[in-house]
DNA sequence: CATTAAAATATTAACGATAATATTATGCGA
DNA sequence: TCGCATAATATTATCGTTAATATTTTAATG
């Protein structure tokens, strides 16, 4: 049986709470009463039950992380940085996967709710109004992590999203293209209606017209953007510049391309988004927009951390800044941006 | 403040007791009084306490995973399958990443065990024989996953690595390649231990010598893959065939060959290890042992479950079966081998 | 040496649930 | 209508902590 508090004051003959001060080094117990219990403590292989404790201070310095897809190797970085800095604040993190799922991002929050967490960071989708407003009545902290529900943009940590995918195909139309594809994320996510607001407002400024059979809805996945390269071409849908929602689905986008003979950037330039750890070290390194990803989980940690603390702090919207990196998927160069380094990209 | 059975008792009358067990679905308590009841806990907004629930029962419903590194793709995928299998059954898991550290293991683990987990699965590292001694006295369930530790290898899941290693090297060695370079992983993971030791053996089998210069070890990362074939060449050491690590490695090595003016496969073939979901879709498909990483981690859970469930279960070692996938990276056949499949392998 | 403040420790209550046991209410048969 | 089994509910104890309060011991002071 696991020895507990109780124990300890038997066997030493303190009470169960002289126990507990001295082991938490309580300025009330004497210097020699607490050596000798910690040092019981030790022989008898005490563990301290932090669900007791928990209990009665009313606090499990656990926060809940609800993720779309903790696999997707951009989350997974973003999780990561929120791990590191909970466990350097003393906090654990109980993580659970909503498969981008409206339903499944209920259950999680409703589970993590019941398991007393003191804040959630969520990864959420586009639901049910019914899904916002029992975010809005929730009763603990948390924030929205890359991506913003409508009336709740002021919990968001986003990036600038909107602002470089308008970047992109700007530049994509500058350097001639008139058919830029744009493989975009799924409907239910909001980075995804970003993105084509950039893309789309790109196009009214430079006064071209969008082609509807250019943005094309893909999963985020991989396997889909190769999938779907494969039936434009099939469909001989003419394009010269792809701008991919994200890295896996311009990976994926590539390789369709490669397999059917097209050369890249000679016949189709690549720009992505994320800027996965790997993409710079593919056969054709690939452009695209970094997103400072551990700086977004340590961030989200952090604010997080600054709500618990202070429940009456306000919340507002924060953005952080990506990058995009010009690599050799691309031919140009961005326009004021002089940032090149040497070597790999 | 949040209502707690003492409430619902109080504005319905009834006894904390009877509310409890009516919210159960006890069948000692009247149809009638159940669902007045539960419309008021409705009503109220109640929401359990399962920090409280958790105390009482003695089982928290979690499971502590330690990663060694959650955001490298391959655990990544494996993390996501335990959470997948973990929630099916109503658990959930408290994630935390050790940094392939003996300490950052210990670290994880007391705390985890502080906080009540029912069960550990763990990715070790090699360490101190304090940190062995720690797992074998531990209180509750646990398993090493995809990794072994000496003396607990009953406690593992693994996967036939030494024979896939061997098997690879020997492939090599068969058509004709005299120098294999082994871009081998950290020196405290078993993973890298057991195939080198593939690597050994295929040669010894063979007949010829291994040179030592062509066994490197690397942080299993992609940079240091880059990095150490960078190096290689500038030393002018001579290979015709790549066994790396894993795909990280054989992406960042890849990478390198080809700023040298290398071509793969025809100055270098190439293999790689743990098949990435997105290695077959590199420019030149990637030529890989597929571990069956969410089989991995969904039977880790679910054998833990197991052990958790039934605590006189005996612990036995798990071997899971790989495959290597040839691709574009590689020109020869797997002798014996006939599943090749069209389109993308 | 008595008095009293300060130091050290003990006692009681509480966190919010569940389990074991005790009590009360209900219905049925004779 | 009584007795008694059974159904329904209540009471008490408990999980392992920490906080608030109470008590005892020690040391200081005159």
């Amino acid at each position: 049986m696991r020895t507990s508090l109780k124990e300890l004051a038997k066997k030493s003959g303190y009470s169960v709470n002289t126990v507990s001060r001295a082991l938490r080094d309580a300025d009330d117990v004497k210097a020699s009463t607490k050596s000798l219990i910690k040092q019981l403590a030790e022989e008898m292989g005490y563990i301290p039950n932090v669900v007791a404790k928990n209990l009665r201070l009313g606090k499990t310095n656990t926060i809940g992380v609800v993720s779309a897809d903790s696999s997707n190797p951009y989350f997974a970085e973003v999780i990561l940085a929120i791990e590191d800095a909970a466990r350097s604040h003393d906090y654990h993190i109980l993580l659970v996967n909503t498969e981008e799922s409206p339903e499944g991002e209920r259950e999680a929050i409703d589970t993590l709710i019941e398991r007393q967490v003191d804040g959630l960071l969520i990864i959420p989708v586009f639901g049910e109004d019914a899904n916002l407003e029992r975010l809005k009545n929730l009763s603990v902290p948390f924030l929205l992590v890359g991506r913003w529900l409508p009336g709740l943009e002021d919990h968001s940590i986003l990036t600038d999203e909107y602002d470089k995918a308008k970047q992109v195909t700007s530049l994509f139309l500058a350097n001639g293209h008139t058919h830029v594809l744009h493989l975009a994320g799924p409907s239910f996510v909001s980075s995804s209606f970003d993105r084509i607001k950039g893309y789309r407002d790109a196009h009214s400024e430079a006064g071209i017209p969008v082609n509807e059979d250019l943005i094309v809805e893909t999963d985020g996945h991989i396997e889909d953007g190769h999938r779907h390269i494969n039936a434009l071409i099939r469909k001989e849908l003419p394009f010269t510049a792809l701008f991919a929602f994200n890295d896996l689905v311009a990976i994926g986008a590539m390789r369709a391309l490669k397999e059917a003979g097209y050369l890249i950037p000679q016949d189709v330039e690549v720009v992505g988004f994320d800027d996965l750890d790997l993409s710079r070290y593919l056969y054709n390194s690939l452009s695209s927009v970094r997103i400072p990803k551990q700086e977004l989980g340590r961030i989200a940690f952090e604010s997080l951390f600054e709500h618990m603390t202070d429940p009456k702090k306000l919340y507002r919207r924060q953005t952080i800044e990506s990058r995009l990196m010009l690599r050799e998927t691309t031919t140009f160069e961005n326009i004021g941006d002089s940032q090149i380094q040497g070597g790999i990209k």
